[in-house]
Formats: structure tokens, C-alpha cells, sequence
DNA sequence: TTTGTATAATTGTCTAGACAAATAAACAAG
DNA sequence: CTTGTTTATTTGTCTAGACAATTATACAAA
């Protein structure tokens, strides 16, 4: 330890540039005792007061801990982040969708580890999720589970920078950016879809409509997996019948969407919907045009939204586990909070198909 | 200014209490300039060290910010203030009922304050209201929105406290509890269900049942206003056919209460639920015993829960502004939080009917 | 007018001690 | 074995000074 006394730099201050550095090299590790006062003033030929006065901003600024009769201890860095975690949560509306479900999974999971859970409803929009990644940076959250807004990759990417400048993991949760490898928790988009469309295909149908929008990774996933399970079943696609959408979701584009699917000459026996809502959408131009579903017309969704309470249709979907989606995500972000390194994981959740009485058989 | 030099109270430290009370007291203002150092050695009789540290501390803490050459200045509290607010929201579930619709309209009204918010579900249980309350102390939030549990007013208190022990101001929404004086955020339970009776009689109906909990204020104060109505307009009321639970929702209880209905002698033509969940349960069960609504029984809910979610009947039901509850209840905690001191304040929002096809006229 | 310089006021840093208070640990008494 | 007492060690508080650094202000020089 070399104190320069002619330097302008103050020597307390010296002394505590010196302990610092001892102290983030392992020198003086968490939990171990640093020379008393007595034995400093003859190290560093300082003044007890000057010693003090160093000692006393590390104790200030965390550092260190001082005890009676025991000494100084360096403190575990533990001991800062000792406050509580709080984790963000953005996703597009918490009154709309698979939100709600998504939310309480977060939060019980965020409470079993003492966490808390800073809600943000982002509306799909890049600038309400910048609004939002920004306040929760200000807010130091340990974490962030992020839904990517229907927003370009390239925006939601930049939401994503923003928290890896801050070293904040995030976790995508059921929607995945192209091109982003991050931690993410999905369901089985693909082969849910697949096993969907299969099960339209086993109760006869091959003429099928597909309307959903192109814009979300679930829902091309969902596509393709649709495709696959035509192809593989050697029927083929017509054109005509896949009919998207390349914006979030919102009534008049899907009314015009199925208005098209109703007018045009292409006949189909079956609906495949991107989702529930839209099917639900659907079945109501559906009378407008005088089709009943599923006597005219079979129908099925994706997402089985909202089971407690009774849709004019009883409408057979695939069921998402999207409360295990909110703990899945929380576990991830929790492991990275606690310093796992690993490269980033990906964790794809099981759905499962839930029969209702929206399908028949083809006459 | 007294020092007490027999006082096993360090000096210093009562050299900083005298300065913090003369700066809460506003004898020294936010600007001011304090005594010089050599100053206070001459009123105080300490050495210029003593001083010293007590300024330092008061200047660690906020109250004090030092200039060279130009002196010690009172800093403004704005200053420590600045930090982010963090507002906790205490719902009983944030995947159930109107708590979506409560959270959007809280966490909109806190964006546009810059504030975050915590989201805490309660399940309606005291314990996990107060787990998630010790939390919210530790995060040091600036205010709570609290939606009180199914548990008894003592423990609800409880709650209350600690928050007040703390500091942090509350608004209870929706529900307030009996004999406790604070902010709170209603609609008027009474005035609506004194218009849904109303509606009823209206429409021919003087053998009306009803179906609550008297667990909740709003449902108490919904069967003041039905029976109000019911006496101004000389009808009598039938024990028999107001039939309650002193629980929280849950189906079994209300199946329950239900079948009694049914089953027992004096008839009815209408039933006011207490809310829509309930009145849906009894559509169900109405099914069962070969009754239909409302061509066999006219019913009304209270609510207007999930009005974009088609169910199998259309209720007709009193609509409450719940955005505007999640709103109103910001604002409040808000204006508590800028330090607004009047007395407690009482915001009742307006709800109003939504006719749909559940009533029918008596034949 | 602008620019440099001296001055005075104030806080910042530091010395070399002293005694007080707390308390872990060793020891003694019951 | 338990309980009280002593002791040694360490941090906590404080004194009475000294000189350094900073800088608003006034004044002088260009």
C-alpha cells in the first residue's frame, strides 16, 4: 500500500481507491476481516482519523461492516443484492387474451421466491413497450419477461438492447423474434396445428380454410404446421383457401378476411382460425351468410381462452398451457438472475387438443 | 440549541436531531444557508470535528448539501422524492372477474404519472394479502390500491395497518370495510341495484329472488338497494326468496343456494343475482330443473363482465365503470402520495343498465 | 470591455492524541 | 451445568488545533 502524500488526490481517498481494489480482486474476500485501525495507521502512516474516514465511506457505500470489539468485515456483494427482486412483465393488454393467465402464472411463481411483479400492458406498440422497458431499467427490475409487440423484429430487438446494455435478462414468452437467440418459452405451435389439422382431416374434412395473421412467429408456426400435416396426408393445398392477415389483431381486418373466404367460389367444409378470437369472429360472419357451425361448416381454434366462461359455440381448440407459460418464464429469468451462463434456452410447452362440439364429421 | 454534554446521547447526534427538527419545522427553509461550521462551534461549544460530522450525516441523508466557500444549504425534499414510485395493486385475482379491467385502468393512470405498478393477486385470502403487503413495504412502494379480501374486517385492518405503520397511503377499491375510515373507490351498489329492482317491477315482476354473499359490502349494499325498491314500491318481500352465502365465490355453495330455490313452494318470476357470475351458475342450474331464461324466469346479474366474450344467455345487468375504478383509485393514491392531507375521500362512480334478452315482461 | 490577480470566506483534509462504550471470550462462583 | 464477572480488544466519540483547496468577489491591468 502505497499512500502519496504529496499527491493532491486526498490520502483518505487513496487509501480507500487501495481498499476497493483489494476488496474486487479477492484480496480481502466477502466475510473476512481487514486489518483493525491501529494495525492501518501503522501500514499507511495515516492518522486514525484518516483511516476512519476511508473506512467509514466503504462502510457507507457498502463494502464493508464494521462490529464492535470484532473488527471490519468485507461484506458479501450478496448483501446489496439483497433487496428485493422485482421482475417486469410486458404484455400487450392484461385484460386481453392469454394475458390474465400468463400474469397470475408470473406472480405465482415471482412470490414462491419472494419476487414482485411490475405490470405493463404494452397494446402490441413498439413506443408503449419503450415507455415501459425504460421506467422498469429506472426501477432496477432484475429481470424481464417480455411478449415482443406486434411491432418489426427490428424494434422489438432494440427493446431487447436496451435491457442487455443494462445486463437485465429477459425471457420471451410465447411469441419468438426471428434471428434473436434469447431465452424463450413457447408451446408447440407446429405440432399442435399439426395434430389440428389432422384431426380435421381424420373426421373427413380436405377442402380447408385457414385465416390467421402472418405477423406473430405463433401463428406462422401454426401454418406451417397445418401444411405439413396436408402434405403429409397428400392433400393438397389450395391457395385460395389460406387467407392472412399481416397486422396485430383487431375486428374490421378479420371481417374483411372472412368475408372473402365466404363470397369467393372455392368451396371448404372446415375452418382452421389462428386463433379463438378470430373464430369466434368468424362464426358471426358465418351468419351473416346464413352458415351455421358446425352443421354447414366445421370450425376449430387455437388457444382455448377463457374456459370458465360460456361462447355461443362450443368451440374445439387447442388448449395452451399458458399459467405454466408465466412460471416457465419466471423460472428462466429467476436462474439467470441467480447467474446461470448457459447459452440461451429454449423451453417449448406441451398443448393439447380439447374436443367440443364445433366439429362433425364430413356428410 | 442545547447540547447535553452528560447525555449518553452522542453529541453529534444531538447537534443532528436539533438541525433535523429546525429544518421540519421550517425554521431553516429549503435554500437557506445554515451557521458556518465555526459558527456552530461557538453556539454549540464543540469542536469543529463534532460539527462536522453531523453535517456529513445530515448531508448522507439528504437534508443538507454543502458549497465551498459559499456554505451549507437546507437541500429541497424534492430531491429525495425523485426516485420512481412503485404503487401496489392488491386484487383478489388478476385472471378473474373485473380484476383485468381494474389493473389496465390502474397501470394507464400510473404511465401517465410515470409510475410502475406492482400487481399482487390475493386469492381473496388474508394470508396472501398479507404475505404480498410485507412485500410491498420492503419495495418501499409509494402507495397501495387494495381490493379487500374475503377475510373478516379485524383482518383486513390488520392489513391496513400496516401499511399505515409504514406510512404508505391505501385506497381500498370496489369493496370498503365497515367502520374504517379511508379513500376509497366504489360504484353506487345501492342506487344500481335500486334501478335493477326498479327495471323488474317495471316489467311486472313482485315475486323477485335473490341470490348474494353478504360477505362483500357491494353485496350488501346491492340487497339494501333491491329491497328499498322493492318496499317503495309496496311490494312485499319474501323471506323465502332471498336466499345468501356468507362466503367467497366459489360454484358449490351457489349450486347450493340454487337447487333451494327451485326446489322450494313459493314461486318467483324473476331472480336478481348478486352478480353475473352467480346469475350464469343459475342458468345452468335453471337447466337442469327444465326451466328457461328468461322465457320461464326474467333474471338480472350486476357487472357487465367480459362484454366482448359472447355467453349462452344475454344478461341484461348493471354495467360498473371498472377502468375508471382502476382509474379513480390512481388518482387518489396519487394525490395522497403529493402529500393532499384532507380528510378521507370518498369517490363513487356511476354504474349503469345494459338491457339485453334476460328480462321479459310478465305474461 | 475584457482578462487576469489578489483576497477572504468557507469547506476539505489531516494530525495526534484521549476516553467511552460495547462485547466476545475467558474465568469464577454458585 | 448455569450464571455472573472480569478482561482485552475493538470501534465510537471527541478535542483542539493546522494547513490545503476552492471559489465568489472585488479590484487591477491590458
Amino acid at each position: 500500500m502505497i499512500i502519496d502524500r504529496n499527491s493532491p488526490v486526498p490520502q483518505y481517498f487513496q487509501l480507500q481507491r487501495w481498499l476497493i481494489e483489494q476488496i474486487e480482486q479477492g484480496v480481502f474476500k466477502p466475510g473476512d476481516k481487514i486489518p483493525t485501525e491501529v494495525e492501518f495507521v501503522q501500514m499507511a502512516g495515516l492518522a486514525r482519523a484518516t483511516i476512519r474516514q476511508a473506512i467509514q465511506n466503504l462502510v457507507n457505500m457498502g463494502y464493508l461492516n464494521r462490529k464492535r470489539k470484532l473488527g471490519t468485515f468485507v461484506m458479501s456483494r450478496k448483501v446489496e443484492d439483497h433487496n428485493q427482486t422485482i421482475v417486469g412483465l410486458l404484455v400487450p393488454d392484461i385484460r386481453a387474451g392469454y394475458a390474465p393467465e400468463l400474469a397470475r402464472g408470473a406472480e405465482d411463481e415471482a412470490s414462491r421466491n419472494r419476487q414482485s411483479l411490475i405490470l405493463c400492458s404494452t397494446d402490441d406498440l413498439f413506443i408503449k413497450a419503450e415507455f415501459h422497458a425504460d421506467r422498469l431499467i429506472e426501477n432496477s427490475v432484475a429481470g424481464v419477461v417480455f411478449v415482443p409487440t406486434a411491432a418489426s423484429d427490428d424494434k422489438n430487438k432494440f427493446i431487447l438492447d436496451k435491457f442487455a446494455n443494462k445486463d437485465i435478462p429477459v425471457v420471451l414468452a410465447d411469441r419468438i423474434i426471428p434471428g434473436v437467440d434469447i431465452d424463450h418459452v413457447t408451446t408447440d405451435n407446429f405440432d399442435g396445428a399439426y395434430k389440428l389439422a389432422e384431426y380435421l382431416i381424420q373426421k373427413g374434412h380436405d377442402d380447408i380454410a385457414v385465416t390467421l395473421s402472418t405477423l406473430f412467429s405463433t401463428e406462422r408456426d401454426r401454418l406451417e404446421g397445418f401444411k405439413k400435416a396436408m402434405i403429409d396426408n397428400g392433400i393438397t393445398i389450395h391457395p385460395n383457401l389460406i387467407v392472412t392477415h399481416e397486422g396485430r389483431y383487431a375486428e374490421d381486418p378479420y371481417i374483411e378476411l372472412g368475408k372473402k373466404l365466404f363470397k369467393q367460389k372455392k368451396k371448404f367444409t372446415a375452418i382452421f382460425a389462428g386463433h379463438d378470437r378470430i373464430a369466434y369472429l368468424l362464426n358471426s360472419i358465418a351468419h351473416e351468410y346464413g352458415v351455421k357451425i358446425p352443421n354447414d361448416i366445421s370450425m376449430v381454434g387455437y388457444d382455448d381462452l377463457d374456459p370458465s366462461c360460456q361462447h355461443q359455440i362450443s368451440l374445439t381448440t387447442m388448449h395452451q398451457p399458458i399459467y405454466e407459460m408465466g412460471v416457465e418464464s419466471m423460472k428462466l429469468i429467476n436462474s439467470r438472475i441467480r447467474g446461470e451462463s448457459n447459452g440461451p434456452r429454449s423451453v417449448v410447452l406441451k398443448s393439447h387438443l380439447v374436443e367440443r362440439d364445433s366439429v362433425i364429421p364430413r356428410g
